[in-house]
DNA sequence: AATGAATGAGTCTTCATTCAT
DNA sequence: CATGAATGAAGACTCATTCAT
């Protein structure tokens, strides 16, 4: 965000603020925040143990910076508000899921090291939901009630609906971190099969039959 | 499953077991499994720390322990298969659904000691998918294939969209634990909702335009 | 000592005393005090845990309970006494190290039971010196003193020349715990080449340079 | 053995850890391994527990730093083998008993500390036998072939005898641990009298009767 | 007396954090 | 500021001993 210009100093104190945060997203996602330790994650972003500590108070403050650095990249979806006046409304699901399968890919690491925490710390749950999750569902929101305006989805219970899409793409983030076959290697096609499951449903229909 | 007359020693055993893994799971679902204390679990299930471990040999086989519980709740679903008869093919999502909702709430407390360690922990993920995860999806696979042989749902990927069934129940259970609020007070609903998107489908039809 | 008709009870604790006496000197002579777990001993000894103690207040008195049979294994040596008659000084001493020698082995288990530990406590330490180490050392200066009397040794510092043939004897049991191949292979041989040394001495004679 | 300078901190470290090491050895000796307690260590070279753990893995990594340090104490010899040029046999054995003993005062301390353990735990056994007692056997032997050639000494078994020798020494070590008076009243004589035992031998010559 | 499960004090070891250099 | 060794609090686990049955 701030593209002024750095001192010298000040652009390496970034780069290594940068080096330890990915060193321990790495570590945290590797191992899970207990299991990690913080010799691990100065190894890896070759510093020594007590320079983390010039750059971050707590070990749990890594976890804070990761997540951070999740939420910036929840950017404006442009590329979704032009999708959004495109005519066809299964072609805009698709392509909506389809990005958010690729940012949930772009911050996969950040994500296994900050999801099983959250569940435990009540703290870093709350953050992240404030975040993470609620701009999401809001952004979703509008969406669904934009289309529904528009007359290009069926009217629902929008929060609930939404709350349920969020649910697939957390639950998916799950289960390929569980590492089911499937999931992984249908990934591709997953945009797709959730559009069909999503937007056409499962219900046959009349003209299914005909 | 054995309910063979036990000698009142025998008994008196198995209930500490079972204390021993309830207090077990209370605390693991409350603060994480690191954060949990072999102290604060023996003091729930009121017996001496060492106690514990004339049950089970470490801290982590407490979590064994609960995942083995978890498993054993998945029995037959034998409301489902009922459920499976009926003509009404949506009607029968909402049961299942329902179902399986109710099952995410009697779960909820050993769900939540499990899942966040089984996000970090290979062994305890292995274990619990095949244990778990694994059987469900078998089991939906089933239903599906069913259905669509009885010509109730449309054809589609079956294990994808498994996947993503399965996905929504994992997600939402995350949710849930985030504290969201509107998936709280929408808990009863879901059922119908998640039928409606996903039978349903959000796509406008004709007889929804009429 | 003891050989009044006891009655069928007493027996049977008698018995089982020297079972749990038996199963101690076994594990701790295989592991060690420390190591060696009371219900190791239990186990072999084919009793509950609980049972020992019924026998022995604390597993050090176990300890003692063996140091005590090896101090009675210390008998009159009746056999040596009758060989001091002899003539042949040189064939005594060679009796007297087989002798001896065949002690430690009849006691190997036991003093390997005892050995460790008693370098380490100054309890035990001084019971085993006064019940074991000692008589001996008293005994061999008899022997000796007697023997230099007869004019069949040559007078030499008694106490201490007592002490280093003990030391030798205590040396070969700890070189042969440790495994020396050279002391297995020879150790039939060794009362001879003890005696060789000790009673020879190492010296050429003007007879062998004959 | 190297005497490169060392950078302040390296020698900072190097005397920290022989700090710990000899502390390690006075409680060993005083105690036992297992009586030992890691805080009492600490306390006596003055550190932190867990500096103990920058330093030596393991409780038992330190008894094998003891025993890595014996063994560097037994150095070449050079008094000896100028003793050996000697014409005097006798003198010879007595200086050869009088510098062992004096190694054995040397390091008495931590043999103290290695040996009840060693008697016990076959890793160490097995190190010791081969850093320490097989490496003064091979030498013996040399001592005595070399002797042997020279016509100084009788033939004899010499392995076996070796093994005697060396027996003395760990018993009289032994003896002397147990608190013998008659050890510890006489130990200065000891080489002489150990001298005329084994190498005058007890046997009365014709020119003692003369 | 025998049993064997319960007890809980005791200890090694880890590792986030501090701080002298 | 960077370093990396020192710190010491904290906790899982062991096991001799007790005691209800």
């Amino acid at each position: 965000m701030d593209t002024l210009p750095l001192s010298r100093r000040e652009r390496l104190k970034q780069e290594r603020r940068e080096r330890i945060l990915d060193a321990a997203a790495t570590v945290f996602a590797r191992k899970g925040f207990h299991q990690a330790k913080i010799r691990e994650i100065a190894a890896l972003a070759d510093v020594a143990d007590g320079t983390i500590y010039n750059y971050f108070n707590t070990k749990f403050d890594l976890l804070i910076g990761i997540m951070a650095r999740l939420a910036e990249l929840e950017q404006l979806p442009g590329e979704l508000t032009e999708a959004l006046q495109r005519d066809d409304a299964r072609a805009f699901f698709v392509a909506a899921f389809r990005h958010r399968l690729s940012r949930l890919d772009a911050s996969d690491e950040m994500l296994r090291a900050v999801l099983p925490e959250m569940l435990v710390n009540p703290e870093l749950r709350e953050r992240f939901y404030r975040q993470y999750t609620r701009r999401i569902s809001a952004l979703l929101e509008q969406y669904l009630y934009a289309q529904i305006a528009l007359g290009r989805i069926r009217s629902i219970n929008v929060p609930l609906a939404v709350r349920m899409v969020q649910s697939i793409f957390v639950g998916l983030l799950i289960l390929r971190i569980m590492g089911d076959p499937e999931i992984q290697a249908g990934w591709a096609e997953v945009p797709e099969v959730l559009a069909s499951l999503i937007f056409d449903g499962l219900a046959v229909r009349p003209e299914d039959e005909a």
